[in-house]
DNA sequence: GATGAATGAGGATTCATTCAT
DNA sequence: TATGAATGAATCCTCATTCAT
């Protein structure tokens, strides 16, 4: 019978060493994680090789192991930090937003925010197409898919008419979501001019789709 | 190139004949894609082994290799018959909505039928879904993803208004691609009711995005 | 596909079926050789495979078999009716260098004869290259080999001193061969001028070599 | 990166022990170069798989291809290591040749070392007759062709007449490698008094084709 | 006899992961 | 802790050969 009363003890004896060992271990993380961004970017998630990821970060596949399990815990571990990122991002620069802003400003602020970040951290993109199927890595995806879910469902909430039914709440994030990825990989595909148009017509898209969802006493977005 | 048809150089004076052979390896080829399709649906393309396919399929990976140079041709040759069905489908279903059909049920019957025959074929989601990166496959797949984008080009140049330059048409089809493959999955994803409010939510989305695109001489698809 | 055969006549009826049969079958095993030589030449013995060799003849795998039990047995066959044409070239050929030639001449002609062989069928370098090792191929290479040290031993006999002991005649044989084929390797790999450079090389090297065993009595071949 | 050797107190008094790692990998180096020698030696070069080396070795196959990134690799680094041994050999034991030594006896001396060197090293033959065709391989086992050719014509260019055009000398040692390759493959098929035999008649033929290209000034090597 | 489909063991190579040091 | 060697199953693909038609 596996003991699951969770006494097992955190190190009783020893208070000092976590610290150092963390501290060294931190840095060897975020080394490797770095690592597997530049790696999962160029070959995608499946076709990166952990000891291609170990390589690109300049030690021994061993070393890797010791502080992942395994690959996909590295893409977990990734994902959970560009998620700590985006919201705080998110909660030093997402608040102003909130208010009785239009649909369509609202919508142009989140866009130009959310691709900032996926332009500062080009991993978020190959993370999010990553499962081709892989099954497990369901979880990991969608620790970063939901989170963004739940980004989205926050600033609807505060958009949206008020009556709207949870259910449809959710839909309508996930359908935002949904978009907005289909809508960045146009961006990220494209430069200069055309990658504005992109931009634009993303913005455009959602704030016409969200528009009729918004409470009518506001203002419509569009004039 | 599985192109197996009129390789009898000697053509004598036989019509039945030589079919024959051909018709067991047709049987074969069939089987074979049948069986890819059921596994690129459950493992994704990449993640598909050949030898799985042969398996699937009851033959020999030596098999598969008679009629397939390699994996990617298996994709391309699915893809190519997608295609076909799907042009034939269009042609004798796609037909009427061209006239002056407002937009909300231009885009309700084209997402219909896309959405049918999505269901009908869950391969091609599997494939549109495809390249994670491989590169090479991006042909193929551009083969399939580029037919949907000249069936919607098509269907939006007799929607949008006249004078829309080129540029914005394909950016807009784009845009519509991304948002139908987006919304599909959504809707694949769940069942009943649910999969149908996915449905109407992604028809709402697309009529929304493209009612101010057209033409104003006709009629706005929301009164 | 030059068709040197030409007097069997179509579709006559069928009465005499072991003459028939022989006679297609005779076609088909001259035109699989011939493929076998196109392909062993381009390919090598190791590298050339059934397949292939089917292809290039225009048949199908199955009717190869129905030839050749296997791959070697093809070379041997090769290797067979290329030794009959030479044992025919140099009857007819050879004959006269017999007498009392001296040996500059001799090797000159006999060098020249087996180049332009050589030349004419350049399966016979293949073959002669053939057997990486794989020790089966040994007998059909060695008849070959065997078959080409018996010729020469016979153009020794009549070129060394009398009293030549037979082991000393076999050796020489043996040598003469294999510096036959390292001088005829680097003649096929040269051209024009300097290919006939490495002839004359060849030749005099030949000649330097016997002449010191040739019978006394005789003229040395360098005056 | 920093000192990774871990030179901690581990390794002090001893020689050995900071290499540990690093020996651990040569020896696995060597091993396998050893056991693809053996393999090479009796399948020759194409028909040797990387299993078999593997297995040969006692190794997985993995294993094999962490230290060499494909077959050719092996056969290259084989050869490297021939050819550093071969000129260690020639530095020590080559030199005293240069002089004013006649023909015969700089040919005796060459062939005596070169065909132990071959009997100490099988390998050599393997690699030497290899290319079947494979192409590729062409560099490397040019690599120890050229090195050979290097060798000879160094060998020549003491012995032959001074004014001798490159062109020849280059020809003259394409000629001698070749002879000397047949000769060898004779002297290695055979043993006891045949082989020396065959040794004789090799350092015969050789001694004859060079002496009529030698500095008329020297010494003819047979008076 | 001819065809072309079928086989399946085998080959080179990769990669997530573990182990000894 | 870090290293790099070791693993071995799995991948894609080939090919000599056989079989059903």
């Amino acid at each position: 019978m596996p003991d699951t009363t969770g006494t097992t003890g955190k190190a009783q004896g020893k208070e000092e060493q976590p610290r150092r060992r963390q501290a060294r271990g931190e840095r060897r993380i975020a080394q490797l994680l770095e690592a597997a961004a530049a790696v999962f970017c160029t070959s995608g998630y499946t076709a990166a090789s952990t000891n291609a990821i170990a390589r690109e970060a300049g030690v021994s596949p061993g070393t890797l192991y010791q502080f992942f399990p395994n690959k996909e815990a590295i893409a977990i571990e990734l994902s959970d930090r560009l998620l700590h990122e985006m919201r705080e991002t998110y909660s030093e620069a997402l608040a102003p937003i909130a208010p009785g802003t239009p649909v369509e400003e609202a919508v142009a602020a989140a866009v130009d925010r959310f691709t900032a970040f996926n332009r500062r951290h080009p991993v978020l993109f190959a993370l999010m197409h990553s499962p081709e199927i892989p099954g497990r890595m369901a979880q990991d995806h969608d620790a970063l898919h939901a989170a963004m879910l739940v980004r989205i469902e926050e600033l609807l909430s505060s958009l949206l008419a008020p009556g709207t039914p949870p259910a449809a709440v959710a839909r309508t994030a996930h359908m935002v979501l949904g978009f907005y990825k289909a809508g960045l990989e146009l961006v990220l595909a494209h430069e200069g001019a055309e990658q504005e148009a992109y931009v634009q017509e993303l913005k455009d898209a959602l704030t016409r789709y969200l528009d009729p969802l918004v409470t009518s006493c506001g203002q419509p977005a569009h004039s």
